[in-house]
Order: C-alpha cells, then sequence, then structure tokens
DNA sequence: GTTCCACTTGCACACAGTTCAAGTCGTTCC
DNA sequence: GGAACGACTTGAACTGTGTGCAAGTGGAAC
C-alpha cells in the first residue's frame, strides 16, 4: 500500500479550482501547497513547472466539452452546440483565455475537441482545406469573444485581492472610461441608453455574431450541397 | 530651460519598442529604466505602475490605425478595411493581445477606434443596437485571430530568452504536439498536407473568415436597404 | 533488516515590482 | 544674488514568487 500521496491529477485538479476562484495571477505555487496540504515544493516533482501545471490544467478543461454526435445532428447545430459549450467552458474558466494568450496550450483534451470541430465542417460539405478555416474562424470568434470577460474577471480578482475598497477602484476605472467615451458621439450614446459598455447583453452579442458567421459559412458551400445529418460521416469515438 | 528630463511620451514609446522586441513577459523596470537612461524607479514618477505604462502603451498603439473615410467609402469596404488594419497592427504588437486578457485596456485610442467602428455599421443601415453587436462581432473576431499568433510570439521570446537552444525546445514542443494529433484522424491528414497546425496560410484564413462573417452581418440589414457612399454619413474628425 | 526508490521538505537564490527617504538642479520670489 | 520651492532622480531595501538543491522519510522488495 503506497503511502498517501500527491498524484498529478489531484494536483491538476487542485490548481483548477485555485485558478477559478483566484484567476490567473492568484495562482502561486505556497498558496497550491498549502491547499495540497504539502510543501510547495513537492509539486515540481509531478508537474515540473508552473507553466506545465498550467497547461495541464488548460488542457483538461477541454474534456469539459461535450461534443455532438454527427450521426444524428445536422452540421449547423452540430457547429452552434460546440461553440455555446467552448464559450460556456471559458466562461467557467476565464483564466484559460489568458493563458491561451502567453504560451500554446495544446494537449489531448484540445486535440479530441479540435478534431470534431474539423468533423463537423467536412460533414457539412466543405473540402478539408475550407473546413479547416472554417472552424479556425468560428474557433476564434469564439475565443475573442471570452477575452473581454476575462480581462474584467481578471482584474476584478486582482483588485478585491490587492485591496479592501475594490468596489470603488472599479467605479473610478468605469467612471474614467465613462469620461472618455463621453468624447465620441456614438460611444456616448450607448452609454446613456445602457449603464456599461459591455453591459448590453453580451450573451446576445455573442449568438448574433455566431449566427451570422456561420451563415456566412454556409454560403460558401457550393450551392445547394448540403448534407442530411448521418449521409456522410462516420461514426468515431464519442 | 528645464533639465532634460524624462517625460511620460517618451517613456511610454521607449516601453513600446521594448515590448515589440521582447514581449510582454520581456519587459521589466529595469531593463527599461536602463534603455532610458536612469534608474528603474524614475519611471515611476511618470506613469505610477508597470499596469499603468502597459495601459498607456496599448492605448496608443490603437492610433497607429488609419480609419476609412465613411463618406468615399462603402461600408463593407470600410469595415473589412478597419478589421485588417487593427489585424496588422495586433501582428506589430502580440503583447497588446495578451494585456487585453489580462486587464481592461481602454483609452482615447481605443475609443477613437469604436467610435468609427460602429459608424462604419450604422452607415451600412444597422440600427443603433445591431451595429453595436455587428462592430462587436467583428472586432472579437479580430482578437480571436491574434492570439494565436499572439501566444507563438510569447512562447518563442521566452525560449529565446531563457535558453541558448530555443530552435530545440520549439522543435521538441512542436513535435509532442504532432505525436498528439496523430491520434485522432482529421488532425493527422492536416499533418500530412501541411508541416505545422498553423503554417496552412494563417493570412488567407483570417480574409476567409472575415469575409464569411461580413457576408453574414450583410445578410441581417433589412433586404435591400443597401446604401450608398456618403448617403447618410455625415463627415466627422479624421 | 537492509537497501532502494518514490516522494517530500526546508533552505536559499535570483529576480521583479514597488516604496521611501534623501538627494539634485532649474526656477521663482524677495 | 541668495534662499526657498518643487519637479524630478536616485540607490537602497522590502516583498512576493518561481524554482534548484541537498537532505530527509517511509513503504516495498529482496
Amino acid at each position: 500500500m503506497p503511502r498517501d500521496t500527491l498524484n498529478r491529477d489531484q494536483i491538476v485538479k487542485t490548481a483548477t479550482d485555485l485558478l477559478d476562484a483566484e484567476g490567473l495571477d492568484g495562482l502561486n505555487m505556497r498558496a497550491l501547497g498549502k491547499r495540497l496540504g504539502s510543501a510547495a515544493t513537492a509539486v515540481y516533482w509531478h508537474v515540473g513547472s508552473k507553466e506545465n501545471l498550467i497547461a495541464l490544467a488548460g488542457d483538461q478543461a477541454w474534456n469539459e466539452i461535450t461534443l455532438p454526435d454527427l450521426a444524428t445532428t445536422d452540421w449547423r447545430t452540430a457547429a452552434t452546440q460546440m461553440a455555446t459549450e467552448l464559450h460556456a467552458m471559458l466562461t467557467r474558466h476565464p483564466w484559460l483565455v489568458q493563458a491561451f494568450g502567453s504560451f500554446v496550450v495544446f494537449g489531448p483534451g484540445k486535440a479530441r475537441h479540435d478534431d470534431r470541430s474539423l468533423a463537423v465542417f467536412e460533414a457539412a460539405g466543405f473540402t478539408e482545406a475550407q473546413a479547416d478555416q472554417a472552424a479556425a474562424s468560428v474557433f476564434t470568434f469564439v475565443l475573442g469573444n471570452a477575452l473581454g470577460p476575462a480581462a474584467a474577471d481578471s482584474l476584478a480578482k486582482r483588485l478585491s485581492r490587492d485591496s479592501g475598497n475594490a468596489e470603488e477602484l472599479m467605479r473610478a476605472s468605469m467612471a474614467k472610461a465613462h469620461e472618455i467615451a463621453a468624447q465620441y458621439p456614438r460611444l456616448r450614446a450607448r452609454l446613456e441608453t445602457a449603464s456599461a459598455e459591455y453591459a448590453a447583453a453580451p450573451a446576445e452579442t455573442f449568438e448574433f455574431g455566431l449566427a451570422a458567421l456561420l451563415d456566412g459559412l454556409e454560403a460558401r458551400l457550393a450551392p445547394s450541397t448540403s448534407v442530411r445529418p448521418g449521409t456522410s460521416a462516420a461514426r468515431e469515438e464519442s
């Protein structure tokens, strides 16, 4: 019977919890060690470095995404579902978006997701090269959408960590933004109707843009070559 | 005659140079001080904090973007031009994309850009609310597109800073990615035709996705309400 | 019971952001 | 012309964080 010991999965899980709670800047090895009930440096034996730990946690997050079954779902629905799932996942883990900008996150989890994403667009009737571009377009659209909220989340967490009166600082920075925006007619118009720049129903904006993008992609299919569910896609691992 | 002294603009300019050359992680106050010919701490008197410095440099970058003249350009061309300019700017300053994920970058430069972006879609015939969503969609699409390259750039710079044999580490990490990708049929197919995941003409993918998105947006205009150049848009500051 | 090896620990180093008290040097006011 | 002022600059030092290292520690295998 091995002694009760740390293991990689447990570390990655705990790190994910900490990242969700405290953000990317909020994660430090000593805090992680404390939460794991061991010395900070013990973690290094299992994951090698902080960067690698984040890469592991990041890749794991992709496995939370439920992939659509192409045999029973038409491509448009499947694409929307995947984009929505990804969007939700990135909202749960805003730090992943930040990590994505700092180093390359690519592991089994993302590979699983990417492959299915390509499958969706190939099932739609795109050529390989087109499916590549279509999948990349939708992916980057969703990623870009998550960037703003990720920044806001990161900022909020940092403020509430550093100082007691996070609310006030937040309000001050918002006020300064309003002051600047008020100098431009269209931005000012937005300020008068809504309270904050991003406050205008971000979820609807996401759906709007996604639908528009998918429309545009659909139009790039050879005319009336639309493929019915189950017609061309082979079944694979789900 | 004031003594030859530091000033904010000069600091921001130098910081931008350093950021372009070394990336977001590569910027540190002592290196910046050295490049400015003064002590690291002198910078603090002018910009307050590193975060604020980056925010200043980040906002300044938006001013590099040439805005289209709506009186002489149809909205579709204008939108494409703005997106392309933004894309190019983010390629020149990959650190901005990272900064965008960490804290809110909003200043006069971005406000100037955002306002014109809204103008483009209002000129197209969108309602205010729709223009909001359309502008946000295009913006996030471009931003998302820049995220991958930004990560690659950041990683490359960090590797070449930390160790002599950056090439080898890069190759190793690439090889691991290939190994994972090879387990999925469609990813494997890509590996066999192209050399790397993102190597397949990223510029074309950007244009493809942008055109698709704009098509989708155009379809959301009330049918045949397209607006000719100069018809509805008032002239404003350029 | 000895040896071994997977793991853990505390110490310590390096480096980065930032603060602070003490300068320095033009300018301004008498 | 000199003294007080204030805009800047400086070097030392504090803090927090990632990480290497050498010395443990305890279960398992022979």
